[in-house]
This record gives C-alpha cells, structure tokens and sequence, in this order.
DNA sequence: ACGAAGCGGGTT
DNA sequence: ACCCGCTTCGTA
C-alpha cells in the first residue's frame, strides 16, 4: 500500500490522505472515488506519497482509482492551482469545477471515448472456415482482417450483436482509438480585403505566435476585429494548433459560429450552457485529443484539456459574463491570460471598450495595443445627440424631439432601436390615495409590475404573488403603475404608431424556446420596425436595417454609487450605438437625458470612448481605485443584520492589524435585503498584490476559528466587478 | 411523549 | 458542504 494526497470537493482548505495498492497506476491530476465520513466523494489525486502524512493507521483505503491517465494535465493542474490560490477558493472546488458533470459524478471516461476494433492474435490466426456457419461473423472478421476499423464506420455495415460475438470469442479486441488531431484545411481560406491597421493586428498576432504575449485589439464597432481574428487563425490552423474563443454569454449567436465554419475546413466546436452533459464532455473530450480545431465557447472553456493550443482570442473582453458571480469566482480574462503564459502562446483580447484595466496595461505596454480607429467599410460612426428632458411634455416618457425624428426614419422605410434597461411595465404599482408602493416581503425593493402576466415580480428573489385588488395601506382600489418598463413602451409605441410591426427583445419575451431566433428573424426582414429592449439588445447582435437608437433614459446611472458605473455606461452607450447603422446609411442615436451638462455624457459623446476610457483612467489613478490599487471584497449574510456588521467588524479589526490595507466598511450592500436575508460588506485595498493575498490568507486562517463565522453566510471576491 | 429546529463538531 | 448527534422547545 502507498499513500496518495486527494483534493477532496468540500469547502475545507486542506487535502486528505488515502492508502491505496501500490500497483495501481496513481498519477497526479487523476480522479479517485474516496469514502469520507458516511458519504462518497470523486477526488483527484494531488500528490504522491506525500513524506509529511496524516498518521498513516487512520487512513482509509481509495475505493477505485478512475483514471489511468489524467483527465487534469499537468498544465491544468498548474492553471487551476494557481486559480485556487489567487481567488482564495478550496482547491478541490476548483479542480472539480473545472471537469465536466459526467466527470464530476465519477463517470468511466472510457465508455465515453471512441472505440476502434481489431483481430486478436487468435482471430488472425483463425482458419477462413471456422466461422462458415455465421455469415454476419464472417464478414466482420473479413472486414478487420486488413485493418482496424473505429466502432462508427465498423457499425455502418455490421451490427453491434456480432461485434459482441467475435468479442466474447476473443477473435477480436476492442481499443481506444488514440489521438488524431483534424487536418489543417486543405485549400487556404479566402478572407476579406484588410484595412492597413487590420493587417498591422494579424501581423503582430502571427508574429507572437509560439510564444507568450498579450495583444489589446481595440477596435471601434464595425471595424471588423472577427475579420482580425480569422485571419489570425489561418496560420495556426495550418500548423494544426488548436484555437480557443472565448465569447460574452449571450454573444455566442449562430452568426458568429457560421462565420467560422465558413471560413475554415475545419471542426468547429462550441462550447456553452445550453449544451447536456453528453455534448459537454463529447467537446472535452475533441479538444482533449486535438480533434476540435476551433473551440467557441463561454468563460468555462477555459478548463477545456486543449491538445496542442496555439492561440486565445477573448472577444468583448470587458464583457461582465467573463467573471463568474457565484462560489469559485474567477474572472475567465485573467485567467486565460495565466493560461497563455502556461501554454506559451499569444493571447488576443478584443472590444470596441476595451476595460479599464486591459486599456491600463496596454498604456503601459505590458500589452501590445492594436488600434483599429475606423470602421472597416468607411461607414461614418453613429452620431449622438442629447435630448434635454426639463421642461418639456413627455408623451410616454418620450420627447417630442424624439418622437418627430422616430417617425421620420420610420417614414423612409427604416428601423428604430428603444433601449430601456427595465423589464416589465412598470417598476412598481402606486396607491393613488396614500402614495403606499407594492413592496416585496423578502427584498428591500418594489415588486415590479407584469401585465401581461397579471403578476408582481421583484427582479432580485424571483418572487411573484398576483396583483393586489388593493392597496395593503389604506384600502383603496385606486393603484396605478408608477414609471415604466418595455412591456409598457411597447404598448405605448403600438398605440401611436398603429400600422409599425414591434418587436420586443427582453428576458420575458425571449423565455420562450425558439423566441429569440424568431424576433432576430423579424428584425433582419427590412421595412419600417420598431425594436424595444433591455440590455440584450446592446450585445452581439447585428442589426443592419437600424438606423436610430433611442436610450430612454439614460440618468438611472449617472449618479450611481459604484465607481464602475461611468465606466459601464460609458460601454453600454457605445455598445448600443454601435448597432446603429451598420449598414448603408449612418446612424444616429438620441439620449434622453434631465442632465444634459453632465461631465461624463459629454465627454461620451463629444470626444468617443478612447478619450473617455483615458481621462476614466486617470481619475481612478487620483482616487485609488483599481486598476491602481487592487480590490478584495468580503460580503456576509444573515436573517438578522447585527450578525453580519459584527462579523465584518471582527474583520475589520484583524485587517486593521495588518500594514498597507486600506478599509472600506463595513457597509451595507446596496440592496440591504434579499430574499429575506440582511448584506453587509467590507471592502479591502491594497497598492500591492502580494501583500493583499497574503493579508487574505491570513484573514482567512483566522476566521475559520471564529464562532460567527458558521452563523453568517461570507464570501470572499477577489478583484470583484459587481459591488452589489 | 415526540418530532422539528437549532447548534456544534467532524470529515484522511 | 454535508452528516450526525445532542439539546431545546412547541404541541398533543
């Protein structure tokens, strides 16, 4: 017997020791299933005879060893031990995240691997006549005499009964086919003609290829970066390098998926959410044996076991889907950044925004910055006007200025885009009498107002109770919806502009299966359309027929609290307005504003992001924020506040012990109650990486030892993007 | 008298 | 996290 070190899936940060048959092929990144306590766990080995063991006569026995070879390579183990450490997040967590379900639940990964067949030595050396009495057996045996043949081109022409036969006589075997990685393409793809600073970007990414660097393509909308990055990949495939992409959640369109399949003669595989548990691991395993040339997928696919990885391509790289917002908390940018490094390869992060904290780095020529300032077709870019709302009558929160010009480019035959950031009808039902607002029990917010659905709804718990008849103050019947939402403009516009088809692009009306396709289908007919959205309209999708987009208002964010907020106004603007005039003719795009003076709207739409995202920088380097001084975040939870505020008093007070930290907190969450329970937070800054993590290991030692901590429920975020 | 609910300790 | 065993407390 020897002993193995197991990373075991509980949120304990240490790792367990079990003896095991010393013949057993044990290697490190290999998965175990362990008994512990009363339960069984899948764990992946660690170490090997570790010299510093647990009293060796309390071990308990592996009670199988599922891997023979491991299903985390040695670079993964590195990747996701280094993740670990960063994000402060227990190990076996981690490594067990990063492994699909199948593999999770302890499945055999060789029932899932493809099979091929061959004769054994006893089937080549059989006589022809042996098996005369059994046509079918004899055909196979015919058909493997020459050459093995792969269980999905033997199953064409035999069944798998007399595949069993010639098995259970042991005339034949069965193997694991071994890894072929795909063909590079045979004919070299044809791209698009290059703009001169396009090809500058695909020179300097073929120039880093084979080795670790770090390229910013910032290129303004419409400016074909997917043109860049195709145009990238065609070496790397020739070379039969594999390439990963990694897309924002909801970016991952059809479109995007097409135009790579196009291009190359290759497999192209995708990688998301949606797929089952059988796609996932069929995907891992493709790019696990070099046979996916061409991953797309979302932030997870940054786990996948590449074969021979060539290239990273992380497009909208400040896309907020990129940082996971629940347990192991990983930002899939930094990592797959790490992951280059590891992998010594290049790694292309893309955006027509690019994020504060690339745009730092590129500044500082830690990354080579690839500028592609004008759009690739000489489009004009979309022009944007402020609408003053103070002192004017709104006609269902809109303009008249608005309206006028909504009608005009409805009138020669185009489309108009409204972006509203709130679902629903409206955001919450008033008591005319008392002025009393539904509220939700559990949540300190109002309960949104769902027509449709004759349904109150708070957007942050899910709850949703039917209308009140009235109100729960006074008793009055007169409740009316106060503000609004997409499900009332929609209702608005369809009155005014009766004979104009709407289309309705939010999380309600796309809930369906098959709905979102549908309304992108409406939308790409040409002719007159009015397109009413929230948020999914600003991502990903190309809407060539718009040629005016409406932000409804654009004031919700332009005194928010969180110093993110500029910055992701400034993205979202941009982002929208880039879904303007795409096609032939410029667009433009109205925001309706009270505060048309306001700094931050004029410095947008006068002097562009580039200049925006330049002076943001500069003020966050006046007020210590990140990227010029690093952030962790501790949140706790609680039925009752006083719990949380002590518990984060207590870490304050250690924090305070220790040198070049700086406190914020505690402080209630921004939304003090959810879904019955009390957030407060505490937020720590440091100048210095080292120092924050090792004063978050230190933290985190102590507070294992303290009786609130199992009282609350924490959680620590390490550089967090979401303050809430 | 009994079960739900809340707490503390342990997992190799 | 999950499991278990112990205590307390509400209800019959």
């Amino acid at each position: 017997m020897t002993v193995v070190r197991v990373a075991l899936p509980v949120p304990l940060r240490q790792h367990f020791d079990y003896l095991i048959a010393s013949d057993q092929p044990c290697q490190i990144g290999c998965r175990v299933l362990v008994p512990f306590g009363n339960r069984q766990l899948v764990g992946i080995i660690w170490q090997l005879a570790p010299d510093d063991g647990f009293d060796a006569s309390k071990l308990k026995t592996v009670l199988q060893l599922l891997d023979t070879t491991p299903v985390l390579p040695p670079l993964l183990c590195q990747l996701l031990s280094f993740a670990a450490e960063y994000y402060h997040y227990p190990l076996g967590e981690v490594l067990i995240s990063a492994l699909p379900a199948l593999l999770r639940e302890g499945r055999n990964l060789t029932d899932y691997q493809p099979k091929a067949y061959r004769l054994t030595t006893a089937g080549l050396q059989l006589n022809s006549t042996a098996l005369k009495r059994s046509a079918k057996q004899s055909a196979l045996w015919q058909a493997l005499q020459s050459h093995q043949l792969t269980e999905s081109v033997l199953l064409q022409q035999h069944s798998r009964a007399t595949l069993k036969q010639l098995l259970d006589k042991q005339l034949a075997e069965e193997l694991i086919v071994p890894p072929v990685p795909f063909t590079p393409p045979l004919k070299p793809a044809t791209g698009l003609k290059l703009t001169s600073n396009q090809a500058l970007a695909v020179t300097a990414v073929d120039q880093a290829c084979g080795r670790f660097e770090r390229l910013l393509l910032e290129g303004v909308t419409g400016s074909g970066k997917t043109e860049v990055y195709l145009q990238s990949i065609a070496g790397l495939l020739n070379q039969q390098q594999q390439v990963l992409v990694i897309v924002p959640e909801i970016g991952l369109t059809p479109q995007t998926l097409a135009r790579f399949q196009a291009r190359f003669d290759v497999p192209v595989l995708c990688w998301h959410s949606a797929l089952s548990d059988s796609e996932r691991l069929h995907c891992w395993l493709q790019a696990s044996t070099g046979a996916a040339a061409i991953i797309i997928g979302t932030r997870s696919a940054l786990f996948l076991p590449f074969y021979r990885l060539g290239l990273i391509i992380i497009d909208e790289e400040h896309d907020q889907s990129l940082k996971q917002q629940d347990g192991f908390r990983y930002h899939a940018r930094d990592l797959a950044i790490k992951r280059a490094a590891l992998q010594h390869c290049p790694i292309l992060l893309g955006s027509a925004t690019p994020s504060l904290e690339s745009l730092h780095n590129a500044l500082n020529k830690r990354f080579i910055h690839l500028p592609l300032p004008d759009r690739a077709a000489g489009q004009a870019l979309p022009v944007f006007e402020l609408v003053d709302l103070k002192q004017q009558v709104l006609q269902f929160g809109l303009a008249s200025q608005t309206l006028a010009q909504i009608k005009k480019q409805l009138g020669l035959g185009l489309q108009v885009m409204l972006f509203l950031n709130r679902r629903g009808f409206a955001p919450a039902l008033s008591c005319q009498e008392c002025g009393w607002l539904t509220e939700c029990h559990r949540c300190s917010a109002f309960t949104t107002y769902h027509k449709q659905s004759r349904q109150l709804v708070c957007h942050h718990c899910g709850a949703s109770k039917a209308v009140p008849r009235q109100c729960g103050n006074c008793g009055s019947t007169q409740l009316k919806p106060l503000g609004q939402g997409t499900e009332q403009l929609e209702e608005n516009l369809q009155q005014l502009f009766a004979d104009v088809p709407i289309t309705r692009l939010d999380r309600d009306s796309t809930r369906r299966k098959g709905a979102l396709h549908q309304a992108l289908d409406d939308i790409h007919q040409s002719g007159a359309r009015l397109i009413v959205g929230t948020q999914m309209l600003a991502k990903g999708h190309h809407f060539p027929n718009v040629s005016l987009v409406v932000i409804v208002d654009v004031d919700g964010a332009l005194y928010s609290s969180d110093f993110r907020a500029p910055e992701q106004l400034a993205q979202l603007l941009t982002q929208v307005a880039g879904r303007a005039g795409r096609g032939s003719s410029g667009g433009k795009v109205l925001l309706q504003t009270h505060y048309p003076e306001h700094v931050l709207l004029q410095d947008i739409i006068n002097n562009g992001y580039a200049s925006f995202a330049r002076s943001a920088l500069k003020e966050r380097e006046q007020t210590r924020l990140p990227p010029f001084q690093h952030l962790a975040l501790f949140r706790a939870e609680a039925h009752q506040s006083e719990l949380c505020q002590q518990w984060l008093q207590q870490l304050a007070d250690c924090s305070r012990q220790i040198s070049g930290l700086q406190l914020l907190g505690p402080i209630p969450a921004p939304l003090e109650r959810r879904a019955g329970k009390y957030r407060w937070q505490l937020q720590l800054y440091s100048p210095a990486r080292p120092q924050l993590h090792t004063a978050l290991d230190n933290l985190l030692q102590q507070l294992h030892s303290w009786p609130l901590s199992r009282k609350v429920k924490w959680q620590l975020d390490v550089d967090p993007t979401d303050l809430t």
